[in-house]
DNA sequence: AATGAATGAGTGTTCATTCAT
DNA sequence: GATGAATGAACACTCATTCAT
């Protein structure tokens, strides 16, 4: 009984999150509505109201959690790995976020081009202070040669830009390409070690 | 004088259009209100559906001029030119683009977010031709030698994401640069001419 | 310049009362719009009420010369004639405008089966007295043995019930006919005289 | 159990359709407003379209229904009964509903006079089928010299239009009548024996 | 005499949230 | 825990009428 959460109510919550991530990603805040929420979840819109306090709660739910697995790949780059290989693991892992979390990286990308009204606090303090620490892992890597020079903040924005582009911009992607590429994720990933690594000079 | 639109006409849906752009890119469809487009219009509501029969009329009439600005630095492209100059010079176009149109920038990016229900048939039209026609031209730079042999498509893609990401993303960006960077853009442009034409290693 | 009313002027004003004839006749007077009025008269909104005032205007100058027409044939009941022939004279009259003047005929029944808000004066006034005067001359004509003993006022009733029968539910007459009659109105006229003056009872 | 509809639900359904039905007898589709017949039922807009989804919802609801009603008399005429008793019967039943659901009556005229958009379906299948029914019975019955030969359709018109005038233009009624008959109905139906049975000649 | 422009008061409908059970 | 019922605040859009020219 000291345990506020049953198991039920945490499954419940799951459910509602999963639902409510399938429609904000589709319609942003403003376009989803509880109904469809609670449609999709398999609840009736009260009870749903039961677990979440408003709509509002469960969206910052969302983003709050989001915001853990969208920066745990940074943590994980080794200042003592293979500067190449280290950096190479980073993009893998965010196309492979993207390929399997696209909703997420959807739901984030309307956030912040929305402005991240709900989220800037989260972007000043615990993402710019990872990315600081990328950043001094960089810089040390150049200083140590082993990494060409190469402003670090935009070359983890760029890194950002291309690997999200491919849960982001699908629709577009797949409007650009017909049925030429039908894995636009896998050929991506070859393309970026090209791109980051030899660049579009022929030797 | 056989103009059937006179030039208050004309005046006031620039007006509008301006007005909804603003609240477009920062809203959403959905989550744009024609209140609030009224109000920074400096128009009352009905006066506004005096010019525009809908909301749906402005925001697609938005969409479409947005597209021929769009596409036309991609028609510039000049296969007779230098490989590295011609792309160069797009990358810049592009970012050119962030710098001054961020909010149209924005305005088609949560439009693709939310699926392109209003552009899907532009995409898989005019744009897939034309980016089709680029990706001539960059294989014939690749036979002739003049460019690294990477997939063309996924390399426009790069260049869309990573020039379009410094309007979209740029609340991230400044969260995250804080103070360092007063010119991220200026920075990024010779960042990603690093990127695209060196590449990471160390020479 | 005494003369007040132009000739323009009143032709006008009949073609905004022929549109507002037929917009009225079709949609009752809310569902009727101005808009509508005024495209169907080639008209401004605004230079349609430069000539009438208002909507209420036009709708009520279109019910008051209605209702003159509307009279008419019953003046013309001829105290000194055959009963017989002045009733079916009567009944192919109000048959007659059925025919010819469908709309009217509709648009004062859809303003007595509102209330009569803007008729009931006159109903109460001029329409009584002359239905007052039809229903002396046939009691006369009864007490002369000339004519049924049968309710006046209910047999004119039964007159105005079954003549604009024919122009108000002709939608209904014809979605029952089919095409097995192509012209009721004619068949109308025998039946109705079989009706009014030999029964249903077979001799 | 199995019942979906609970009994608030299916009571307040009722009141919903009853205050409907008054304003729409009395203003027709497009002159009704929802805040009318919410007043009325004395429930709130948006509690009143939790059990309708439209305006136009409720609206076919009631036509629905109304045409059941509607049907059901003719349905009643035997022809194994006698022509006279069974028309006369017929009448009644009419004059009856004409009583006791004026306002049903109304509506029923407002949808036809604006031309039955939501009704012409019913109009041309059930009742055209209807119809056709009686007319064989008459026919029948003329050939058996049981009944004069006239019109059958024309004959059913003419009920419908006698009896139902007394119901759609009572206010018209009224105001001719002043106070000399205070039951038109009652009077109405000797009136209708008469007219239908012995004509307005007088033997 | 005519018209483009403007608007206040609606009008049907949606939706997040609350209430009662 | 769960749900049917209820509502206030919006919201897109309409329309008769007025204003300015």
């Amino acid at each position: 009984m000291a345990n506020k959460d049953t198991r039920i109510q945490r499954e419940k919550r799951e459910i509602i999150l999963d639902a409510a991530l399938q429609v904000f990603s589709e319609n942003g805040f403003r376009g989803a509505t509880l109904d469809q929420i609670a449609a999709v979840a398999g609840l009736s819109k009260p009870n749903m109201l039961y677990y979440f306090s408003s709509k509002e709660a469960i969206y910052t739910t969302l983003l709050s959690r989001l915001l853990e697995t969208w920066l745990q790949p940074l943590y994980d780059i080794d200042p003592s790995g293979d500067p190449h290989k280290e950096i190479m693991r980073y993009i893998c892992a965010k196309l492979e976020f993207s390929r399997k979390f696209p909703r997420q990286s959807r739901l984030f990308a309307i956030e912040i081009l929305n402005g991240a009204p709900r989220l800037s606090d989260e972007l000043e303090g615990p993402l710019k202070d990872l990315v600081d620490r990328s950043v001094r892992i960089f810089r040390q890597w150049m200083n140590e040669g082993r990494l060409a020079k190469v402003d670090p903040y935009h070359l983890i924005f760029s890194i950002w830009a291309t690997t999200q582009h491919y849960a982001d911009f699908s629709v577009q992607m797949r409007a650009v390409l017909g049925d030429e590429d039908p894995d636009p994720i896998t050929t991506g990933s070859k393309f970026l070690e090209d791109l980051f690594f030899k660049g579009l000079d022929p030797r």
